[in-house]
Order: C-alpha cells, then sequence, then structure tokens
DNA sequence: TTGTAAGCGTTATCAT
DNA sequence: ATGATAACGCTTACAA
C-alpha cells in the first residue's frame, strides 16, 4: 500500500545517478547548479523524504534515545519526560519510552530491547527493585551512551542528573521538627535505591541537627515504592501500632506521598492532627491544594533536559568522553 | 566504540556462508541439527543479537508506533501512554512519544516526523489547535495505519476509541443542576475538538432535559486547553461580571479543570461557596482529595489499550480493512 | 561534474 | 543441506 519514493526514483525520471541525486540533495558544492536545482525541485514535487532507516543502517545511530522510567503515570516521571522530550525534538531524537512498573526483570528485558542497536542512548531511572546493574555495565563498557537521573547506580561512571534529595529530605524533616513534632518517621521505598539512601541521610541528620535520636523502628521500607497498596498500609499500621507512635511522617517519594495518604484516609486517621506528614511529591494538582502534606518539590522538566543534554553530548562527543559530571539541582518545599 | 556482532562474524567464525547461519538461526528446517546446533551455540555465546534496523530495512518495518498527544504530564494522557505502553510492550513495540502542546505546526512535523516510514502505525490526539487534518489524510490514504483516541477526526475513516463525553457531560451537569444549582456555566477548549462538541451536547441536553434553557454567554471557550493561565482567568472574569452571574461551573477539560479551581483560588473565590464546580479530571491526587471538584474520569489506562490493540491489528493486517469501529468507554462520576 | 560500485546487516531466491 | 547473489535505500570512495 505504501510505496515510498525513493532516490533511485528520483534518479530514474531525471536520467541521472542515485548518486548524483544523493549528492544534489544534500547540497554538496561540487554538484553544477542546473542539476542540484532540477533534482531538488523534482523532489519537493513528488514529495521525497529519505528513509531514515536506511539512514540508520548506513551511519550506524538511530537518531533515537531510550527512556527507561518505573511509570509514566506519575507526575515526576511525566514532567520529567516533557524536559526529555523538550531537548530531543529539538535535536532531530525520537524518544522511545519503556517503563519497568518497578521490577528488575523488566528493566533487564527492556534496557536490552532497547540497546540492541537501535537506539543511540539510554535515559535511566532504576526501578526500586534493581540493584543489580550488570545489564547496564554490559553495555555501557560496549559503548552505548548512559545517563542516569534520579535513581542512579555509582558503581557506573557516567553522567548523572539528580535532585538535592539529602537537601530536601533535610528541609521536610526539619520544617516538621520546627512545627513542633518530635516524634518524626520516615516512609521510606526500597534501601537500595540511591534516592532512599540520600533521602533517609537528610532526614537523620536533620534528626541530629535538632537534638533529636534516630529511631530505627520508626523507619519502614515499601520496597514497591507505593505501588502495592497493601504494602503501604502495612507499614502504616506498623508505625501505628507502635507503642511510643510517631507525631508525624516523612515521606521519601512521590508514589509513596500520595499512597501514604490514602491510606490514612482509608483508615480515618485525620491529618494533620492524628499525624502530621511531609514528604516528596510533584503532583500539580497536590501543589494546588496541598490539603496536608507539606511537599519536597523535584524540578522534573529541568531535570528531564539537563539529562537528555548531557546524553546528547555522549552520542554526538567524537572522542570518548573522560569527565564525566554529576549535577544535583535544588529542591524546592512547598508548605500550606 | 560499539562493535556489534553480526551474522557476517558468525559465519566467518564458523566457516560457514551467513545464509546458513540467517537460517540456522530462525530455525529452518532444511538445516542439518550439527550446523544448528553449532551456530545456534556460538551466537549464544558471543551474545549475537540481530540488528533490528537491517530488519526494518529489508521488511520494510519498524515495529515501532508513534504516539502524539499535547502534553505527557497530563494525568489523563498519561494515563493513556500507560495503557498504550502496556499492549505495545507484550507485542514487541516500541512506543515513540511526541508532544504537540497544543500546537498546529507541531502536530504537523510531529506527525510528518514520526511517518517518514520511521513507525509502522499512528496513535493520535488531536492538538486542540488542529482543524485542518490534512497531514493526516494525506498520510493515511498513502496507507499508514492511524488509530485516532480521545480527540477524533470523523473526516479520516478508521478506528477510533473515545471515552462517552456526552454522557459523562451530561451525568455531571445533571449533578450540578440536582444538587440545587441552577445557573451553569461551561468552560471548555477549543471548539473544533471533538470531544469540546460532545461535552458541550451533552451540557445542554442535560440543560434542556431539567427545563433550563441554555444562556449563549455562560459558554466560554479557552482554545489553549487550560494551557494559558490568563486564558482561563479571562473567560471565568467574564462569567464573574455578568450581571446574571453563573452558580456554577461544568468544566470540559483535565487541564481546564486544575486551571480553573487554580484561578478561583488567586481570585479567592470559594469552591463550593461562590461557586460549585464539576469537570473531566483524571488526576488521581484530585480523586483522593477532591475537595470541591466533582469529577468525571475517564478510562484513560483501557483507552490507551484498546487504542493499541486497534492499532496493531491493522499494522499486522494481511488484508486492507474495510470496517472501522468507534469504540466509545463509559466515564464515571466521582462525587464528593 | 557525474557515474560506478561497495557496503551497512539481513533474508529470499536461485543455484549446487 | 549449504552457498552465492541480489535486494532493502542510502552514502561515499574511487573512477571517468
Amino acid at each position: 500500500m505504501f510505496e515510498p519514493v525513493t532516490i533511485k526514483d528520483i534518479a530514474k525520471a531525471l536520467g541521472l545517478s542515485t548518486s548524483t541525486v544523493s549528492r544534489a540533495l544534500r547540497d554538496t558544492h561540487e554538484i553544477s547548479p542546473a542539476t542540484k536545482k532540477l533534482v531538488i525541485d523534482y523532489a519537493n514535487k513528488i514529495n521525497y523524504k529519505p528513509n531514515p532507516i536506511a539512514l540508520s543502517l548506513k551511519e550506524r545511530r538511530s537518531k533515537s534515545i531510550g527512556v527507561v522510567v518505573s511509570e509514566v503515570a506519575n507526575s515526576y516521571f511525566s514532567q520529567a519526560i516533557d524536559g526529555i522530550e523538550s531537548i530531543a525534538y529539538d535535536k532531530g531524537y525520537h524518544v522511545i519510552i519503556s517503563q519497568t512498573h518497578e521490577s528488575f526483570e523488566r528493566e533487564v528485558v527492556n534496557v536490552n530491547h532497547l540497546a540492541s542497536r537501535s537506539v543511540d542512548g539510554l535515559l535511566i531511572s532504576l526501578s526500586s527493585q534493581t540493584k543489580d546493574i550488570s545489564h547496564l555495565k554490559f553495555l555501557h563498557e560496549k559503548g552505548l551512551p548512559i545517563v542516569f537521573f534520579d535513581r542512579v547506580a555509582d558503581e557506573i561512571v557516567t553522567h548523572k542528573v539528580i535532585a538535592d534529595n539529602e537537601k530536601g529530605a533535610y528541609q521536610a524533616t526539619s520544617y516538621l521538627i520546627e512545627s513542633g513534632y518530635k516524634k518524626i518517621a520516615h516512609l521510606t521505598s526500597s534501601s537500595y535505591l540511591s534516592i532512599s539512601i540520600e533521602r533517609l541521610s537528610g532526614y537523620e541528620k536533620a534528626l541530629k541537627d535538632h537534638g533529636i535520636e534516630t529511631n530505627r523502628d520508626y523507619i519502614k521500607y515499601c520496597p514497591h515504592g507505593g505501588m502495592l497498596y497493601e504494602e503501604t498500609e502495612n507499614a502504616i499500621k506498623e508505625l501505628m501500632a507502635l507503642k511510643d507512635k510517631p507525631d508525624a511522617i516523612f515521606v521519601a517519594g512521590d508514589r509513596l506521598s500520595t499512597g501514604c495518604l490514602s491510606v490514612f484516609k482509608n483508615l480515618k486517621i485525620s491529618v494533620p492532627g492524628d499525624m502530621a506528614i511531609a514528604g516528596f511529591s510533584n503532583s500539580d494538582v497536590l501543589d494546588l491544594f496541598n490539603p496536608s502534606l507539606t511537599s519536597v518539590r523535584q524540578p522534573a522538566y529541568e531535570i528531564g533536559r539537563l539529562a537528555t543534554e548531557m546524553l546528547l553530548k555522549l552520542i554526538e562527543a567524537k572522542y570518548p568522553v573522560e569527565e564525566f559530571e554529576k549535577k544535583v539541582l535544588e529542591t524546592s518545599l512547598s508548605i500550606r
């Protein structure tokens, strides 16, 4: 049904060779203005469009980048993707999206699928279940440009873009403390995720700086990062069942924050009142109403843009890159 | 840096021809079990992966679909993309995302970019500024499989998947009326969008069925669909400036609903109280708190899945498809 | 200035 | 059962 116009068609129609046509189209100086015009005009007339796949095969690049995130339907990631797309669009790259749904297996499959030579580079935020990153290491060593954002792997030496998670966590926790709460729990996702570690560290630092001792019982992990309602509910039930019940909670993730509010609602725990909450969240709607949650907002759009700029720089680098950056962007605390 | 393994490498290493290797790998029956095993084992050993680009060139298909939406960072679309990805992933298709930001020019560029033979099919929700669809018509006539979702073009005969916008609008408007409001305004996006027309129709029908006359002054358009704060604000200011001020408002879009709430907040118009609101919105956070908005929720994930299934059916159809469907999925009203 | 031919990685056709 | 060759659409030495 599709009968695409090729260079060959133009050549035949104009009685020229394909190479002449090719050169004329790309405006080489070693071609007579006459034929050049002839070719270009005819090409426009029949609406010739070069076949990007043939080009890719020849030039061994696809002009597309792969993006691996846990969930698209998550305000943080959708904002980041918006940023990624904005840069990619300007530079003529396609953005291929894939989701891990926080599953390690799925991450491996997606990464390999993208990498089998169909993308020029990879932008990835690790799944919450990922601790082994040999699938990425392998590809990275083979030369696939990779840039991490959000959830990074220190083991792989490349560009990384993250928010200042430690500082954001510090501010949120401090805010709770300074609002009069003293028994502050911490709800976080998987323990090996870089963001969890950074946020935990900020939380602990804030406690320490305010002379509060860390209580191990107050720290609860939800390895599925809020994807499983049960998991979040159990964590919260455990907290509420403690003899020395916390009076506030610092939540370390977007999904987890809404999950947490949702659990509180179902358990009829009033917020604030029974329990104050501060947590990471990038929902614009939440920011608009913010009935109960003090939120740490990440510059997701900017993170996406920056990561993409770095990736394209790696992809288009003529020589092997030696210096890698880890960019840390500021978060902001949204208080009501 | 990347030095990919090819069939040629295997052939050379094993002293076979490329055709034999190719056949052995794809398990043709006309090949000796011995060489078959030899080839497959060696291929696994050196981790051979077929080059999808070479395959695409040969088979004239890329195993990827293009998705065109106005904004990724929008709960409706991100949920739809989640659904799209879920089906595409299962069928081994890549999903290439592009955004129009409600701009017609950008839609044309994106569509053409995707279509120049690099995607096997297109999933599109029109931009709010699109009234001329010749760019799509052209490609569709050339044979590119296209499936519309959400914002469709009746002019093009193909599969379409939408929510029951008219019914959703009818229910929301009726809900306002039955809650005691009588002067119900309607805030909508661009007048030529299919969803606008359908929702307006539901709104008018509800008024009529409840014996209320339609007031032209009560219908306000925001062609940018809530993307421009000013535009939304002006529309609302105009409504508030009417001698016979409305007491409720039915909002026809996701972005517009939050935009509207945001304007009310800034103008210190209390909701409900000064003004009741019901509107289309797919934000899960909004659904969680829903402080003031009664929302019409669309089955975005399902719409995405269904549209993708239909598109893949078109793509993989052996014979030209004659019968096209327009699937209409139910919305649900979320009341607080 | 233009044409010829080889090559990107794969598969299909036609030998052998 | 296996190999040689052409082809998919394009670019680029190398010739002319």
